[in-house]
DNA sequence: TTTATTTCTTACCATACATCAATGCTGTGC
DNA sequence: GCACAGCATTGATGTATGGTAAGAAATAAA
């Protein structure tokens, strides 16, 4: 069975033809995971990245006294992948799990590869998006360099509107670099700023 | 002139023959500037990236309170750039300025994508960089969020010995998310840790 | 050299956020 | 329905880092 967004990405974003598409597609694999599941774990090699077809992906750390730290979320149409197992041969340094129940493309260093060679414009559309993935890393960067814990949160909220919704309060708390309860304040200030205006 | 690592950098690294860099060497443009000296200011456009050729650059934002954040350096051999401005066509995030006196290389948007038509070398290696930029992002927001002060400090330490001596320190606890009295506290720690034992 | 400017250090106090522990809330399985 | 687990909230208290200000040290300028 053919995973539609990955297709839908290939084709309307990498400028594939179907015919292209098809003589790849036979190599793809998709896997259907429940809330938990784990792809990658520390340490482990890993030569695979995951394109979310559906469901909510994320990759984390875990610190010397057992705190997990969120490094991004990954909803569907998003890629997420460990460059340093796949890119550089050298074992994970972050897990990676599903949030939700997720439908996940499997795809190989030689997919990306090939499909490079195949289409200027997906090699041109791939390399946006790691211009992209850049500019987005040094924005987060920055803010944590700059920015205190409630403009972090503001900030998450206009960006990932969605995943508000989707992804529990401690998690977000995890990706924005304090604890659920330091959030839980800084919710409740948010909250009676609000109501006095 | 032409600039000798950027040179050796394109053939050795990139995969150029000597004939495809002289082809793309006419232009090129470089530029010898002294400390101090701004390439780019926040909220201009921007239509070039910077190869250090030698000397030392940074790249840093300057929030509301006007305090400086530093996102990069670029020391010799290092490419530092804006990719808001250069790919998205939007204006600068943040400053490009010279700590030391350096001779930077200008390269336009035009430059990489034709030299990435002479070689697939180059278009490899290339995006290896680009994986690896993120990889290396991707460890510094784990730092951000995982770490405190001081081990971030003994890590800056151990990844860039030789920027430790060029660098003043105020820039290097700016790079670090602190102000330059805490750093000049941790060290003081520090020293005194490595007295006792 | 002398002076001026920038950088680094130190002390005292302030603040943001963490930690710990208790309580309530919400959903899920039985 | 009840019991349980995971999550969110709240209060009391601790700690890391920030802010301010002053002086020492280093660096650049004259």
């Amino acid at each position: 069975m053919i995973p539609e967004n990955f297709k839908n990405y290939l084709i309307n974003k990498g400028g594939l033809t179907l015919s292209e598409f098809d003589h790849l597609a036979s190599s793809l694999q998709s896997k259907k995971v429940s809330k938990g599941h784990t792809f990658l774990r520390e340490g482990e090699v890993c030569q695979q990245s995951f394109f979310v077809e559906q469901g909510l992906l994320r990759s984390f750390t875990i610190d010397d006294s057992g705190k997990e730290h969120i490094i991004q979320f990954a909803p569907e149409n998003w890629f997420i992948s460990e460059r340093s197992s796949i890119f550089f041969n050298e074992p994970a340094e972050f897990f990676i799990e599903a949030i939700e129940d997720s439908t996940v493309v499997l795809i190989d260093k030689d997919f990306m590869i090939i499909a490079a060679e195949l289409s200027a414009v997906f090699r041109e559309y791939n390399e946006r998006l790691l211009h992209n993935h850049i500019r987005h890393l040094q924005k987060r960067v920055n803010q944590l360099l700059s920015a205190p814990a409630e403009k972090r949160y503001l900030n998450f909220i206009n960006l990932y509107p969605d995943l508000l919704l989707r992804v529990p309060q401690w998690m977000i708390a995890s990706y924005l670099g304090i604890t659920p309860e330091s959030l839980s304040r800084v919710r409740k200030d948010l909250a009676t700023k609000n109501f006095k205006q």
